[in-house]
DNA sequence: GAGTGGTCTAGACCACCGT
DNA sequence: CGGTGGTCTAGACCACTCC
């Protein structure tokens, strides 16, 4: 029950990551097909030269991201269906989301200012007196189709030297060269209409349905560092997020 | 503080639950506030008479929930936003969701029925010949307004003798008395417009923009329970998810 | 009853943060 | 530098499943 996140610099992965990349490596390459039972703990322990709660941990990471399956006092066994498409609760870069899908990325540079921010954008950002923000919208297409509209804003005291370097690379990127890699993000989805601005756009007629998301990006130590909006034409993508019950369930 | 309504066999909770309902306790009856910082975990460990790595397991429960931030080298902190809205990633009742909103619950059933299942439902619910479904209609309404039209499927095969007992509980309860609690989810979404159908069980206008969440319910086994299709008006609730980066992300 | 995962301990050393 | 969380070990006992 805990992914690592640690995306800095390289550094030697932990035993708990290797033998996890192991695993995963026997689970893609067929190696171990759903429905296989795995050694037991104890076997593992002794195949990989370390203890079994390390086996446990790197175990546990690929129950989280839906791999396997535990039951306590039967074994460890390989889920039946591995992954889901586009799980939204990691963030992902769309460009490489649209790649993976097989389609064509493009994207198109609507408008890019660097300005003072709105007071909504002073809040959440946690700005003080004087910060300034840059403001990008983008379209982006797939199979030069549009299926996403973005208005993404950075405080520009955050980048550093890097403002000018354009987007010849993802935000993402951009923030993560510059110290403020992502590492969580809050994001509120809302069911909405093409109006005039977002018809033209995206190319759909008025009234078409799309999602909009809401998001707050945040690194590692809690800062928020940029700002999101999105607006996604329905049939896009498959937009799926994997639940889990609550551990620490309230009473109802 | 202790229960035990008729769920599962009562047991002792684990150390790490003890552990981690007591500092639940003080996050949320303000001891502790946000951005205080916690003792660290060898004092946590004297304190509650147990090892490191049980107050380890404890605060990371507490920090994937949200409410705590590790930072390596400097402390254990209250995160400053304790919990968002309703986290999409976790399941809950809609009842509960509703209460703990501060709204007052309702919900009627518009059809319940014992049927053969539809090809796909027989495919997703990996039924065999001669399995039936039971198919729940329903409406939740939030202080009389209706907010969420449901459809939901479960094989009358799992539910066992309590098929009868009716809805007085939610279909999670029901499930879990049946053995087979709801341990995760894949939903899928889709910004969608209200039909005929639904712009009456809504109360909202044809052509009103709705979410539409289709998700597959699975129990600790990974075997799917129930199918539900959910259509859910625009500005009911906060649909939120807390996004993380990916452990192995691409560069883009 | 044998075998499996579930929980927990006590201690060690490392990596990072701050002063 | 001292204090903190991060990783890892070796071993113990418990709880569950299945034969």
């Amino acid at each position: 029950m805990k992914i690592d996140i640690g995306m800095s610099p390289r550094k030697r992965p932990s035993l708990v990551e290797q033998v996890r990349e192991s695993l995963l490596g026997d689970l893609t390459s067929g190696k171990l097909t759903p429905g296989a039972k795995l050694p037991n703990e104890n076997d593992l322990a002794d195949r990989f030269g370390v203890s079994r709660s390390t086996i446990r941990e790197a175990v546990g990471g690929l129950m989280d991201a839906g791999y396997l399956a535990r039951r306590h006092g039967s074994g460890t066994y390989v889920t039946s269906s591995p992954r889901t498409r586009h799980p939204l609760e990691t963030t992902v870069s769309y460009t490489a989301m649209i790649r993976a899908s097989g389609r064509k990325p493009a994207e198109t540079v609507v408008s890019k200012v660097v300005r003072a921010p709105a007071a909504e954008e002073r809040e959440l950002l946690r700005l003080s007196d004087g910060d300034s923000v840059i403001d990008v919208e983008r379209v982006r297409f797939a199979d030069r189709r549009p299926v996403i509209y973005s208005r993404d804003r950075i405080p520009v005291a955050l980048l550093g030297d890097s403002s000018d370097q354009a987007l010849d690379s993802s935000l993402y990127a951009i923030l993560a060269r510059s110290g403020h890699p992502v590492a969580s993000a809050t994001a509120q989805l809302i069911p909405t209409l093409a109006g005039a601005k977002l018809s033209r756009l995206l190319m759909v007629k008025r009234g078409t349905p799309l999602l909009h998301i809401d998001q707050v990006d945040y690194d590692e130590r809690g800062q928020p560092v940029m700002l999101s909006h999105e607006w996604h034409v329905a049939d896009a993508f498959d937009l799926v997020v994997n639940r889990r019950t609550s551990p620490a369930s309230e009473d109802a």
